[in-house]
RNA sequence: GGAGGGAUGGCUGAGUGGUCGAAAGCACUGGUCUUGAAAACCAGCGGUCCGAGAGGGCCCUAGGGUUCGAAUCCCUAUCCCUCCGCCA
């Protein structure tokens, strides 16, 4: 959520900077109700010191024994009218609520203008793309071949998007796992992390994805209320901070975790619906950071450089982009995607987003510090970024290592993972 | 699933329907003392919203209710603890 304060005062300023997003800020709507809740808010405390007042005197006049009867006629209306009050109150701060949580975050001035990811901006690459003097096959004709990526059965089970994996490749995907997490808490310093895989709507709100992002999300039912399946580890972890004040030595905070990711994948019909770039389940090692408000941006640079970090350990070619506005994600700020090479579609495709949230997500979730230069509690800055996604990562292995056999060398990173396996 | 008990500031913890935004302690900040530190002593010290300010509102888990007035009484929900039952 962005600072109302901010968005008061300067709202065409404010609209301005949305625009990169591609977001139309109803400046009019908003003023309009800006200045009817500054009315009623005032209406209403006003009512309410006269309450207070008075009913203050009642206590001492019977304190003092006097009698009481004339005061209490005085005050006979007075609680409906603040009733009526608080209700107009109430239905203004609602529906300003509402405007505002569906407010994106305000991007950096340092983002790429653009419309889509065709005006994302390349920052490096790292890597060659191997020369293969064979036709290189994509994951799924790969997996066909070994008979251990299988999407019929995947189907059978439970319908498109889901797949099934047995044997070494499916222990692969399991070394990989176990590989990222090693890497991140031991050579970059995060504290590993097991949480629930389902959580509860103010988690959801916290972290940005409720309340416009619902139909992306699966809905688990439970009893009166409602949990939902995590879309990624962000949601659980990031909202360890909710409502907290945090001790300046404590940060910065750095989280990871495994979990599986579930998603609806809801406005994504017909995309990506062959072999396992995107599906409803996948598994993640996501980063978290939560730090003062000052290191953010060095944070990200880090974390972009934490998720590099593994592809460099496993050889696989990338690039950085810089995300345009119009392809930011509604609470990021900045968003760096690192997209790895796939020989069998000849192109880069993503495999991490790293983004800082700056305090659009703390302001939601009460994530504070307390500042020691002020001593007051201020909201926190607060990051997260893929470290990898797994199964993008597994079948970026699948199509840089294929032999012209069609058999896959497992990297050198990860044969120990493997009990010592160089190819499947 | 059943029976009880609880939730109060950064933490621990008192609180009789009416000067209670809330005692006390810890922690923290400043000062006195000291070469310096510790100890001791003195003082300060919740959050948030509106307002230029003066000032005012709201917040004692959450949401309702009773009342002129609720941290305090009633209802509901959530979470935690104890016991019984069941269970990977």
């Amino acid at each position: 959520m962005l600072d109302a304060k901010l968005v008061r005062s300067n709202p065409e300023e404010v609209a301005a900077l949305l625009l990169k997003k591609g977001y139309q800020f109803p400046v009019a709507q908003f003023t309009e109700l800006e200045s009817q809740r500054r009315e009623m808010q005032m209406a209403t405390e006003n009512l309410q010191n006269e309450r207070n007042t008075r009913s203050k005197s009642i206590g001492k006049a019977k304190a003092a024994g006097e009698d009481i009867q004339p005061l209490l006629a005085e005050v006979a209306d007075l609680g409906s009218q603040l009733d009526a009050a608080k209700a107009r109150l109430n239905d203004v701060t609602a529906a300003l609520d509402d405007l505002l949580s569906g407010v994106p975050n305000i991007p950096d001035s340092s983002v790429p203008e653009g419309a889509d990811e065709n005006d994302n901006v390349e920052l490096r690459r790292w890597g060659t793309p191997a020369e293969f003097d064979f036709t290189p096959l994509d994951h799924v004709a790969l997996g066909e071949k070994s008979g251990e990526l299988d999407f019929e059965t995947a189907a059978k089970l439970t319908g498109s998007r889901f797949s099934v994996l047995t044997g070494k490749l499916a222990r692969m995907h399991r070394a990989l796992i176990q590989f990222m997490l090693n890497t991140q808490t031991e050579e970059h310093g995060y504290t590993e992390t097991y949480v629930p895989y389902m959580v509860n709507e103010d988690s959801l709100r916290g972290t940005g994805q409720l309340p416009k992002f619902g139909e992306d999300l699966f809905k688990v039912p439970f009893g009166e209320r409602q949990y939902y399946l995590i879309p990624t580890a962000e949601v659980p972890v990031t909202n360890f901070v909710r409502d907290e004040i945090i001790d300046p030595e404590r940060l910065p905070l750095k989280f990871t975790a495994h979990t599986p990711c579930f998603r609806s994948e809801a406005g994504a019909s017909g995309k990506d619906t062959r072999g396992m770039i995107r599906q409803h389940q996948f598994e993640k090692v996501e980063m978290v950071q939560v730090v003062e408000p000052s290191r953010s941006w060095e944070a990200l640079e880090e974390m972009t450089g934490h998720a590099e970090a593994i592809l460099q350990k496993l050889n696989l070619p990338y690039r950085v982009v810089a995300l345009c506005g119009g392809d930011l994600g509604f609470s990021a700020a900045k968003t760096h995607d690192i997209e790895v090479w796939l020989p069998g579609q000849n192109t880069y495709r993503e495999i991490s987003s790293v983004s800082n949230m700056t305090d659009f997500q703390a302001r939601r979730l009460l994530a504070r510090w307390r500042n020691p230069e002020t001593g007051k509690p201020e909201l926190v800055h607060t990051l997260n970024g893929s470290g990898l996604a797994v199964g993008r990562t597994l079948l970026a292995i699948m199509e840089n290592y294929q032999t012209a056999e069609g058999r896959i060398r497992v990297p050198e990173a990860l044969i120990p993972y493997m009990g010592g396996v160089t190819e499947l």
